[in-house]
DNA sequence: CCTACCGATCGGTAGG
DNA sequence: CCTACCGATCGGTAGG
């Protein structure tokens, strides 16, 4: 059962480093500094907890001169939270033109999150938790899309029971059993100690897939 | 393998009125009033992102005058914190002790944990995500009844394991998959909308146990 | 990118 | 249980 473990090239963790800070391997330009420790003190702190005088004070500058880089405390959370769902968005449809049993989308699907969430954990952590913070047009626009993706990610479970390749356990429970199973990651899991990354994409899908009883 | 679907008595859940204000059947204290709209609103919005007012205009008082009901915001954070960490480990130690298979005994588990999350989901839901703003003292005393708990969790499962009756997957894999299946639900269900209590509970067993796929 | 500062709101107290 | 109010801190702006 665990004979494709990554079946689909690349993408892989680096060292804790986010994507966003990589684009072209040039370094870093002060808003993108902005935008990840904001991330990573949104995550730790929550969005209402972090001022703009703490992620002013992890950039190194005062607060009033971040607003040279970004527009607003909103602005910094709709940035996070767009660009997670936007990945998650076009994973779906990635997986979904793929030439594959319904039970290798959806492992492919599995690694896909569990590999964002190891890349860019406080970005997710943010677009999970904090979103409800964004203003009421923006927050219509974001659970629009978390609908459209769990939507999707339903009917390829639905699909794959009708197909008999999957239990018939309602597709909504099998669902969210799966999406809370990968977005708590963020809670517990530590890179490298006694488990690495490929060990826990494993571990998860075979907890997932076969359960965790012997039969 | 839904023989049993509920070997232990009582628990189930009222229409939505929470255990607190139940106490004897008698009418709410103003304090419990408090406490409970206090979860609702850290729930929807955050411990954070709820003032003090806001729970007064839900009680129907001024901010000022709840502070001869409970002594400061950080208070009611630590009560709904504790009692729902102190129910977590009266219900692990419950299921210790009983005769049943490591099987039974993680699907009775599992059964607490949903119905507890019915129950009082506010409060859980409080305790699961605004812990980490209890001050230092309560929260290293929080993070070890946590622990506690976790350690005990994945002993189960580790002895179940040992036992041939459970795969041989990793125990903190398969303890936080279960776990943060179960403290998702408060995320998406709603009771009675075509799936019940009794269902959602069966669905997610024989999910977490027997897995997705059709072997 | 900084100093200086704004109006708003926060948790909480005094006093009745 | 309310009115009145406190010092602290918030997101953000003016002006250089």
């Amino acid at each position: 059962m665990l004979l494709s473990p990554n079946a689909l090239p690349g993408y892989h963790a680096g060292q804790g480093v986010s994507v966003c800070t990589m684009i072209k391997n040039g370094k870093p330009t002060k808003r993108q500094i902005i935008l990840e420790e904001a991330a990573k003190l949104f995550k730790d702190k929550g969005y209402v907890g972090t001022s703009m005088r703490d992620i002013a004070g992890q950039v190194g500058m005062e607060a009033a001169s971040m607003y040279n880089h970004i527009k607003s405390k909103d602005e910094i959370l709709d940035h996070i939270c767009f660009r997670i769902s936007d990945i998650y968005i076009a994973h779906l449809q990635e997986i979904e033109e793929l030439p594959l049993s319904y039970g290798e989308k959806l492992r492919t699907l599995i690694r896909r999150h569990i590999q964002l969430m190891i890349e860019d954990g406080p970005e997710v952590s943010v677009a999970n938790h904090d979103y409800k913070y964004l203003p009421a047009a923006r927050l219509t626009d974001f659970t629009d899309a978390r609908r459209r993706y769990e939507k999707g990610f339903a009917a390829l479970i639905a699909a794959g029971t009708a197909a008999g390749e999957f239990q018939s356990v309602n597709p909504t429970v099998a669902l969210f059993t799966i999406l809370s199973a990968v977005r708590w990651i963020e809670l517990w899991f530590k890179p490298g100690r006694s488990l690495s990354a490929q060990e826990l994409e494993d571990h998860i899908i075979t907890m997932l897939l076969n359960g965790l009883e012997n039969r």
